[in-house]
Order: structure tokens, then sequence, then C-alpha cells
RNA sequence: GCGGGCGUGAUGGAAUGGUAGACAUUGCAGACUUAAAAUCUGUUGGGCGUAUGCCCGUGGGGGUUCGAGUCCCCCCGCCCGCACCA
């Protein structure tokens, strides 16, 4: 007996790999070449077990796809600029640049215990010149190509991290990263004009029949297309120069019940407004700063100021509506001016109540019956337009059906135009931070903005720098600033805001075909090897990032970076579940606040759970994301050095599918660690086995072993990773009962061991090499399948009487329908049933069932 | 509010419209052991029955079908995304 020793196993086989290079990527016109791609990680200098949940399913893929005669791509890098190496610089007076490398190579040393099939001299890191000038390089062929424009604009602010943030990266008007309320600031800043791709990035999205519906739609709902009609009211008493206000609808077919007009606080007439009257102004000014605040957004209460001004319905001059500043209505989306409809609009209706504003309808059949409404009518957009009521009288009496009739009517009326809008915004990019991609622009006095020149990227960080003092440190490094004008050669001063970090996730996939090359792709590889054939990550990637990177490589194409083909860069999305654990709690704290107990405090007894220290019970809170705060989190470098990193890749794959999150429990770690001391143990006996005994049942466990490769290589196909290692489960139980000669179990076990080895690489190698598999497992061709060897000669029928189950029976597989359908009807329970009556019908399903309806 | 998803044993979960609960965990019983661990064997949806067996059962209600966890309609519950988007 021989003892399985994972620890031991993993580096021998690890290095094998490692010596003969065999993840390592190259072109080759013999092979189909395959790009798997996981998102790559931040650097934060621990693995978790979602990165181990994260790359073990990629690997899965790679390693299989490697078996199946793939040329595989499957490359690591770091997305390792970002403001968590700010924050430790500033709490630990660390260098930005030295606690990422640090933790790079930490997190390295973390992953390469696992054996992931990773082409490491591919390794990229966005932090580093080799990088990023690349990426700056991009930047300024995107300038020329009108792809990235600088303006003055509204933007988020995030007061704690001090910087911009994107539209994408305020949750519930909160920094996504801070938490803080977002402020808004007037700023002058880079946007790369992602909203003329609007249309094409929807588009887009329809051939991508490989990504998740739901991500696609909540990338659909975030692009936010709608349609609707462009119109002006005419004012009577407005400030010079505003004559007209431009209104954007999606329901024309309400207009005849408009019976306000409402502007945003940063309208241009309120901003007009406001520099002369002080009661606008202190209106505006509450406005802007409820705009965000946590309360405005939960109570929502609808709030105006009548400016005064009135206008014209455009349908009957004689009437006139009055112009409010609103609170609710929007500068950055339509025209930042609506007509308002109390009838038909919930917040309208609101508002209307509020100020005692008509409320008309254009739906409602009877006179009355919009003044007594308790709240909008809100009618379905193919609904009939009465149009019988408001002061166009009868003229429109038979009405109109869909807003697409009443577009052309307004049109044809002379009042406005149809127009599509989308609720997607210009990205802007620019950080007021140090540890990022610096923007390589220069402020001439001259000149004005000018791109640095090419030769001189790249634009480096400095290095001595100090993050003493709050923030960006690059504003005040006087020597890195002054540069040379591009342009003049007159000293002039660099701009100091650096890059969105997602700008560097937006086309590492591509630098990843050519890491090393001195520009920042090369055509041939990107050819080669773009798309990514299957791109993993989390979900919470499904609008930010995967959008970035798709209007990147666009923009990549435009600028000549990527192949027209590459628009579109991952073919296949899979977007996996957490690792969740239960969390462990009990109310004792001396504060009366809840405690979290570690999972080694705890004792588990059945479904319940003890203390081991004192014994009491703990409440068990099941399936909680990992958290520090609730000390639940299990750390992948333990379960690795008391278990093993098969163990951990095979549980993670295991106990659920993987775009749902998986628990992690301690019995599942153990009961992952058992099968694999199982399948060793069979080894063992296999190899003690005689060469003489003729043994029983080899036919059947062949038959069964054929089955399972074809059952397995399904389920991963498929994605179905926990159902494929179910069908290894029940096939290892076969052939830990089977009394077979030592060829047949010899043969069977060494398809076992091909079957694990995308899932457990290293004891597959182990058991291949050990019962003289030729080669390494993992670049032996995957088994095949012999047809023939699922075919069973008899099958098991279940026989159903109106559809309930009352027996079965064992027929040959080619026994003809109206043979089946006499044994049938020959068995017991059938005949008990019919009572020596006759059946209304007989369904023989060959090969699956037969019911007889009474 | 809008959009999407999901409800299956004690638990995680299996089931191209065709034997519901594969596989795993937990529990129970047994073997081995002085004992425990490990390992092995059996068992584990509920109910009735000595038993061949019968009844019920995939959130609830209806429908389509020879046959529904699966398809359709209504309702309930949970989860996720977006949200003063005009």
């Amino acid at each position: 007996m021989t003892r399985y020793t994972p620890s031991e196993i993993e580096a021998r086989w690890q290095a094998v790999w490692e010596k003969d290079e065999i993840f390592k990527a190259v072109r080759s016109a013999d092979k189909p070449k395959y790009y798997v791609l996981e998102m790559f990680p931040y650097p934060s200098g621990r693995i978790h077990m979602g990165h181990v949940r994260n790359y073990t399913l990629g690997d899965v893929i790679a390693r299989y796809k490697l078996a199946k005669g793939f040329n595989v791509l499957h490359p690591m890098g770091w997305d390792s600029f970002g403001l968590a190496a700010e924050n430790a610089a500033m709490q630990k007076g660390i260098h930005p640049g030295t606690w990422t490398y640090q933790n790079i190579e930490d997190m390295k040393s973390q992953m390469k215990p696992l054996g992931f099939s990773l082409d490491w001299s591919r390794e990229i890191a966005t932090c580093h010149p080799d990088y990023y000038q690349h990426q700056q390089a991009m930047f300024i062929d995107m300038i020329d190509a009108g792809l990235i424009y600088r303006k003055n604009a509204v933007v988020n602010w995030d007061p704690v991290d001090m910087t911009v943030l994107a539209n994408e990266q305020v949750e519930q008007g909160r920094g996504w990263r801070s938490g803080a309320l977002v402020e808004r600031r007037e700023l002058t800043q880079w946007f790369f004009k992602i909203s003329d791709y609007s249309d094409e990035l929807l588009a887009g999205l329809d051939t991508l029949e490989n990504w998740p519906a739901k991500v696609r739609l909540m990338q659909e709902n975030w692009i936010g297309k709608s349609q609707g009609l462009q119109f002006a009211f005419s004012t009577t008493n407005a400030p010079e120069g505003h004559d007209r206000i431009e209104v954007y609808t999606t329901r024309p077919d309400t207009l005849l019940g408009a019976s306000f007009v409402g502007i945003s606080p940063d309208h241009p007439i309120a901003k007009l407004l406001e520099r002369d009257n002080p009661e606008v102004a202190a209106f505006t000014a509450e406005c802007r700063k409820g705009g965000t605040t946590e309360e405005a957004i939960e109570t929502a209460e609808k709030l105006g100021f009548d400016t005064g001004i009135r206008v014209r319905h455009p349908f009957d001059t004689a009437k006139e509506l009055p112009v409010y500043i609103a609170n609710f209505i929007l500068m950055d989306y339509g025209t930042g001016a609506i007509f308002g409809c109390p009838a038909h609009d919930q917040r309208d209706f609101e508002f209307a109540t509020k100020y005692d504003l008509p409320i008309i309808s254009t739906y409602l059949p009877s006179e009355d019956a919009a003044e007594e409404l308790t709240e909008a009518y809100v009618p379905a957009k193919t609904e009939k337009v009465f149009y019988n009521r408001g002061f166009a009288g009868e003229k429109w009496q038979t009405g109109l059906e869909g807003i697409d009739a009443a577009v052309e009517f307004c049109e044809a009326q002379g009042v406005g135009q149809g127009v599509t809008k989308y609720r997607l915004r210009d990205w802007g990019l620019s950080r007021q931070r140090y540890w990022g991609c610096p923007i390589p622009v220069v402020h001439c006095d001259d000149c004005g903005v000018v791109p640095e020149k090419k030769e001189n990227l790249p634009v480096k960080l400095p290095e001595d720098v100090t993050f003493d003092i709050p923030g960006n440190p690059l504003d005040r490094h006087t020597e890195w600033r002054t540069t040379p004008c591009p342009s003049c050669g007159k000293s002039a001063l660099r701009e100091t805001d650096t890059m969105d970090t997602f700008v560097d996730s937006s086309w590492y996939y591509a630098r990843f075909t050519a890491p090393h090359a001195d520009t920042p792709t090369v055509m041939d590889d990107a050819d080669y090897w773009m798309n990514v054939d299957q791109y993993i990550g989390g979900v919470e990637h499904a609008i930010l990032h995967l959008l970035y990177a798709r209007f990147f490589a666009r923009a990549m194409n435009i600028t000549g970076h990527l192949p027209e083909s590459a628009v579109e860069p991952f073919d296949a999305l899979f977007t996996q579940g957490m690792v969740t654990h239960a969390i462990y709690k009990t109310e004792q704290g001396q504060d009366g606040r809840p405690v979290f107990h570690y999972p080694e405090e705890v004792d588990l007894k059945g479904d319940k759970a003890f203390l081991k220290e004192g014994g009491s019970e703990v409440e068990i809170i099941p399936s909680a994301k990992m958290s520090k705060s609730k000390n639940n989190v299990v750390d992948p470098l333990n379960i690795i050095s008391a278990f093993g990193a098969d163990t951990a890749r095979w549980f993670v794959l295991s106990d659920s599918p993987p775009e749902r999150d998986v628990e992690w429990t301690a019995s599942g770690a153990e009961a992952a660690y058992k099968h694999l001391n199982r399948v060793w143990n069979i080894c063992d006996r296999i190899a003690e086995m005689s060469d003489d005994v003729a043994g029983e049942g080899n036919e059947a466990l062949l038959k069964q072993m054929h089955k399972t490769i074809n059952d397995v290589t399904l389920a991963i196909e498929s994605f179905g990773f926990n159902a494929a290692i179910a069908k290894l489960y029940g096939f290892t139980a076969t052939l830990h009962k089977s009394k077979a000669s030592k060829a047949a179990q010899r043969e069977a076990v060494m398809t076992l061991a091909q079957l694990m080895s995308p899932m457990t690489p290293h004891l597959a190698e182990d058991i291949w090499a050990n019962q003289g598999g030729e080669g390494l497992i993992a670049t032996a061709p995957w088994p095949v399948v012999d047809e023939a060897m699922l075919k069973d000669d008899t099958v098991t029928m279940p026989i159903q009487v109106n559809g309930k189950r009352r027996g079965e029976i064992d027929v040959p597989a080619d026994m003809p329908k109206d043979e089946i359908e006499k044994l049938a009807l020959a068995q017991e329970a059938v005949i008990r049933i019919l009572d020596g009556g006759t059946p209304k019908k007989v369904i023989v399903v060959p090969g699956r069932i037969v019911n007889v309806v009474v």
C-alpha cells in the first residue's frame, strides 16, 4: 500500500510541466487555436476562494481543449493600477509600486501550487511601463481618430477618494469603491466617445449568442435606447436667447395633456435665472445638494420653482403653460427639459398635485375622469389615443394608435421630429490619482493641449513621490510636470491626471496575443489568437468592464490595433457564482453586538454548531459571501496545505453548477479528499493484481467506461462540471467494486485519470505514469467514445398505466414495438389493472417507456 | 416602479416532455478495533402495510399532453440588475 501525498505529487508534476513548457502557446498552422481567458486579478496580495474557482473553471476548459487537440492560449496577468496601492502607501509609507510588485510576487507564488495550465511567459502587469506605454500610444492615436475629447462637464466627484468617477462607477449615489456620497463638480476632463457607438454596441449584443442572456440584457438596459419626439415650446417672456425650450418625450401621444414644462436645475435657463435671482439660486442649490443625498433618493419628493416664464402649447398657441424648475429633471438625459403630463405620468402627477396644476387626459373618455385620478394612468404604448379632450377640440377625435403614429402625426403638423436617444453617456476617463497610467498630453500656454510625441513615450510615473498630503502627488511634482511642449518646444506642463483603471483592463486580452511586442499589438498575432473563445469571470463586471472592453476593441480596430474580426473580442462569456461560506454567530458580545466565530472555533454536529470552547450553540447563517468582517473566509492556502490543490479544485467544481454560488463546507472538502484517496487506492489495488486472472465483468466495466467518457465529455462541453464530477463518482464506484481483469481495470483507471485530468491534473498525471501511460496525461489525446460500446443488448423499460409506473420489463434493444406492447400487456400489474378490459391505447417509445392508456 | 432569474428530500444539487430525487453531504444501522479515527457494507422524500405492494410528493391553483419538475396562464415567495431616463 502506498499513500496519497498531494504535496509531493503536486510539486513534482508542476516542475515537469514547467520544464517541458507544455503550456507555452506558440502560433501554429497545424492546429485550431483556442483562447481561454479568466478575468485577470487585482494583486491584493492574497488569493481567495473566488480566484481558485475562477481559474479552476478556466483551467478545466484549457486542459480539456489541449487534450482535444487545440492550440491553447491560456495567459495570466495583473490588473495592477488602482487606488488600493495608494491607500497602502498612505497607511504604511510604502511606495505604491513596491507594494504592488511585492503583491504580484506573493500572489503568483500562491497561484502556482494550484497547478493551472498557464503560459506564464506571457505574464503582463498593467502598472509596468512595458504595458502602459502602449496604452499611451493608443491614447494618442485615439485622440487623432476623434475617439477621445476633452470637455468641461459636471462630473461625479468622490470626496473620499478625491477623484472623478464615471457614471458606471456611481451606485445609489455613492462611489463604487469608497461608498462616499458623490458630489457634483464641474471639471475639464477627458472622455471616450463611447456614446457615438451606442447603436453599434447595442446591435453587437445580438451577435453574442454565447453570452448569458442576463448580461446582454443588462448592457442593453444600460445603453438604454429610446425613441421619441423632440420638439420646442416657444416662450412668451423668457430671457434673451431663450425664445424656445427644446423637450424630448417618448410619449408624444400624451402631448395634448401637457399642463406644465419642467426644466432641470442645470438647464441653461435655470443657470441664467439663478444669476440675478437669489430665490432661484437658493432653489437650484438645494436641488444640487439634494440630488444625490440618500434622503432625496429615498423620499423622492418632487420640488418645483415657478420661473414665471410661460410657453405656448404647439397645438394650441392660445394655451399657455408655466415653466418650472424641477428637481427630478436630469440635465444629462434628453434635453434637460420635459413637458409635464400629469394624467399619464406618475412623477408629473405628483408634481401637479403638489403645485395644483391641471390634470388633462388624452386617453380617458370621460371629461371628469382625469381630475378624479388618484394616480397617473399610464397607457400601453400601443393603446388607442382618444384625443377627445384638451384644447384641440374634435380635430383628432378618431385617434391614433401607438407612439410611431403619434410621432408621424406631430412631424406632419410641423411639431418636432422623431429622434433616438440613449442613456449611455461618454466615458470620463480622467482620474486625479497617482497610481494609474499617465495621460500623455502636455498643456502649453501657446499651443494649448498637445499630445506627447510617440517617441517620447512612455510618460513614466515618477518614483519620488510622497503621500503624506491628500491629493495627487503628481500635481506637486514640479520637476516631473515641467516638460518641453511637443509642438513648440517651450517649457510647458504635463497633464497630471491618470487614466481610469478600466482603460487598462479594456485591452489586456489583446496584449496577451503579443505581450512583449514593441507595438500595442501585432496584427498577425491578434489575427491568429483573437477572439477570446471563452472568457470567464464574475457577473459584477457585466456592465463596466465588458462594455468598456467591447468599445475599446472597436476603438482599437479604428486606430489599426485590432482586426475588424475582433470588434466583439469575447466570443463566449461565462459568469461564475461566488464561493460562499456559512457564518457562525452568537449574540454574546459584551456590547450586545453579535460575535462572528471562525470555522475553526466551531464544532459541527449534524445541522447544529457549537463553540469548541464552552460548548454553547452557535447560530448558523448559511451561504453568505466570504467576508473578513464576518470571519467566514476560508484561505485557499490552508486547504492546499491540508489536502492539496487537487482537492481544492475538485471541491470548487463539484457541489454546484459553476454559474451558481457554491458553499464551501468542511465536510464537502473532506469528501473531495476522500474521493481522491479512493481513486489512489484503486490504482494501488490494480498494481498489485495478478495478470493471470481472467476476471469477470470485463465487458460491462468497459461499457460503463465508454458511457462515462461520453457523459463527462458532454458535461464539460456544456459547463456542467458538477454533473461531470457526479458521473466520475459513479464510475469510480463501479471500478471500486469491479472484479474485472487487470488489463480491463487498468484501461478503466487510466481513462478515469484522463477524464479527471482537467479537474485534478496532478493526481491524474501520477496515475498515468504509474500505470505506464505514454508521455504526459496533460498532452495525451482525450479519450474517444466507442459508439458501439454505448449500445446495450437489452434495455429496461418502465411500464406505465395512465402515466403511473407499474412495473418494468427487460427487452432486447432491437425488439419491435408490437412485441414490446405484447410483453407490456402481459405484465401482472397491467393485467390486474385492466381487469379483463382492453386498453384504449398503448404508447411505446422504443428504448424509453411504455404507457398503457386505460 | 421597470427588467431578469429562481422555487425539487434535513442540505448542495441531478433529471433531450418519458422510471423524480443521480452524485455528494448529513443522519441511522452494521463490520473491523480494547477504543477512537480511518476504511468498508447497508440504509436515508413522506405516509400505510407482515409482505408482493399501495397512496401522496418538484411553492399554490388551473390548462395542454398518452405522459409535466420541464410547455402555457394566474397567484405567492425569494434573489439579482437598473431606476426621478421624460
